[in-house]
DNA sequence: ATTTTTAGTGTGTGCGCACACATTTTTTAG
DNA sequence: CTAAAAAATGTGTGCGCACACACTAAAAAT
């Protein structure tokens, strides 16, 4: 029953005889100290584990952040949207400590727009940045510009891991690509033949799209009983009329069991496909709590979503930096979120408003 | 651009013309304030939406909370072991915030002892209570007696609708039974026999696995595809020969094609039956990651778990608490988690830790 | 008309910390 | 041996809020 006293920066000054002033300067190691002082403060430092109390750190230190958060425009694609909703959620909840997020969006499709956008990221020069780094190799660059400006910056949806950003935050995508192959393989066998579809994105640099689709076929290979035969479409625009025939040819083979997409606008596409073409009994896994995802769903067109939480994505991106600007308490290098797996009967649940509300540190 | 100033009792104290003592008293409800002061304050409340700074409320009352979690003896079970964890972990998180957690435990298998350890609950006049309710008629003369103390009291595990209590955080479970349902019907056809299996615990109060078993006989009759009979059976002890018997012929049934256990304790038990029997390409659904299931489920012999997320949900209950009394945030009456399946292949998704600190409201 | 009551209001302090500033002590220079 | 510089340490203030307390003015009682 040991009455748990927490210690406070008063207590170690008088512990070690000296006043807080001096304790503070060991503890932001500012200014000078003697060596005497030094050590028995740090003595008691090390022995009774002192923790800050974050609540009177940031109620006293008045500063005011901005971040920056670089991702694709939200209208151009609902995923977008729904990260963004996290986004102004994040700050919103933050703003009440001096967090200010400023939003740039670029052009998902286009790599210019998101040179142009970065630019203007810099120019707002911001105390942290958010980044969706879609654009493999004209995001680079910028990390480089970044790390020797001294900003902090977060990675979501997408790692690069040579980034050495703060944080990345999303999910194992080549796991990711295995758990949808699960779910398509589950109680099928015989002949089959399977299709990948990558519905409006530039595959050249959508390492995360290539990343689904190896771990889909890996596990096919690994574990399918049976022979299996893997077709990967690739959608340029709405107008492609090569897909089409592809898709229309893919559909009609008989031994057909199954459509992964890699893309959550791409699923309901898919999924109108299918039905336009009376084949909304194939299997079909695609991503995320999409509006028209949950209606597909619903209608039994598509069988399994899995869910990459954009929204929870962009929160836990912004309360990343808020941390380890405000309280100085740094996130885990990489955030992997889990890989949940909706089916009609637990949708439901995932659809329920729940709490959330920003954390802090210890 | 409009830079979003936050208003501060001061702010509204010199709007209204009066000093912070009067807001104090009107945003307070102490005291007595003229009419005009408080249509004034009024009118500048609603128009500008007040909102304290929580982090400052905290800061100046210093003052400490005792709340009292009453659940199974963790030793008992490993569901109660996470659960209990995630207890611990609150009991750490919030800590700093003047929040002490006493556990009392009692026999997961005895009314009378739950009875006991609730009488202990009260005596230690707690601020606060968690409580895992699995005795039904046992629990509700408590409910009065916490309600009558004016001590808040908070659900997990277990909702018992007419309880009153402050917040239920816990899972939809006749949901749960129909997901169980849906993942064990997957990809079946023809006759088919399911079993349900409930292992050792006092079905007679136990209302959380009925609902589970009557969410997964309705979602079968509902939705199978074919001729099906559903076969209840309940373990009472690990030595009921009954049991043993029944499970026997159970599993000799040629059209066995799946079983749902409703603990997840049962759960890992259940599998090793099956193994025993050489039963293990039976669809076995079943409950959390527990050490034994995620054995079992690699192997194979265990194709779903529906994860409970015991320890979060210990770890929300006692931070509701804590919001309501230390910050006077009152949670939502009811919090239901999403029903997350869990596969071979996202498991490992779910066993990374993942950071999960303490939620500070607004 | 003076005292007492009370409704209404204002002021002051502290929570734990950061940081600017004031003060003391020690060292170095002249 | 004093003056100036440098090093080390101490003090004070404010962050936004809660709450105890002090205070004023008007109403009630004597």
């Amino acid at each position: 029953m040991a009455k748990k006293k927490i210690l406070r920066i008063k207590d170690i000054a008088k512990a070690a005889g000296v006043s807080v002033g001096t304790v503070d300067r060991v503890l932001h190691k500012r200014g000078k100290v003697s060596d005497k002082a030094l050590k028995k403060i740090n003595a008691i430092l090390t022995k009774n584990e002192y923790k800050p109390n974050l609540i009177a750190r940031t109620l006293g230190s008045n500063k005011s952040y901005k971040i920056a958060a670089l991702l694709p425009n939200p209208q151009q694609d609902p995923y977008w949207s729904i990260a963004y909703q996290g986004i102004i959620q994040a700050e919103t909840e933050w703003s009440h400590y001096g967090l200010r997020v400023v939003s740039c969006v670029f052009d998902l499709l286009k790599k210019e727009s998101f040179k142009e956008t970065a630019e203007r990221v810099l120019k707002q020069k911001p105390d942290g940045i958010l980044i969706a780094p879609i654009f493999y190799n004209e995001t680079l660059p910028y990390f480089k510009l970044f790390y020797k400006k001294g900003i902090p910056y977060v990675l979501f949806n997408t790692n690069i891991t040579e980034s050495n950003g703060l944080s990345f935050i999303g999910q194992d995508l080549y796991q990711s690509g295995r758990v949808a192959a699960e779910l398509i393989c589950l109680g099928q066998q015989g002949k089959a033949t399977f299709g990948v579809l990558h519905v409006d994105e530039d595959l050249n640099d959508s390492v995360h799209l290539l990343e689904k689709e190896r771990g889909f076929k890996d596990f096919i290979k690994e574990n399918y009983k049976g022979d299996s035969s893997i077709e990967s479409l690739n959608r340029t625009s709405s107008s492609d009329f090569s897909f089409k025939k592809r898709l229309a040819a893919l559909l009609n083979k008989t031994d057909l069991k199954g459509v992964f997409v890699s893309s959550s606008k791409g699923t309901a596409t898919a999924a109108t496909f299918l039905k336009s073409h009376g084949k909304d009994g194939i299997r079909l896994v695609g991503y995320d709590l999409l509006e028209k995802n949950i209606e597909y769903l619903k209608s039994g067109a598509i069988d399994f979503l899995i869910h990459q939480k954009p929204q929870q994505q962009a929160f836990e991106g912004i309360s990343s930096l808020a941390n380890h600007l405000i309280f100085k308490k740094d996130p885990p290098s990489i955030n992997l979120f889990p890989l949940e797996v909706i089916t009609r009967q637990n949708m439901g649940s995932y659809l329920i408003e729940r709490p959330h509300s920003i954390s802090i540190p210890e």
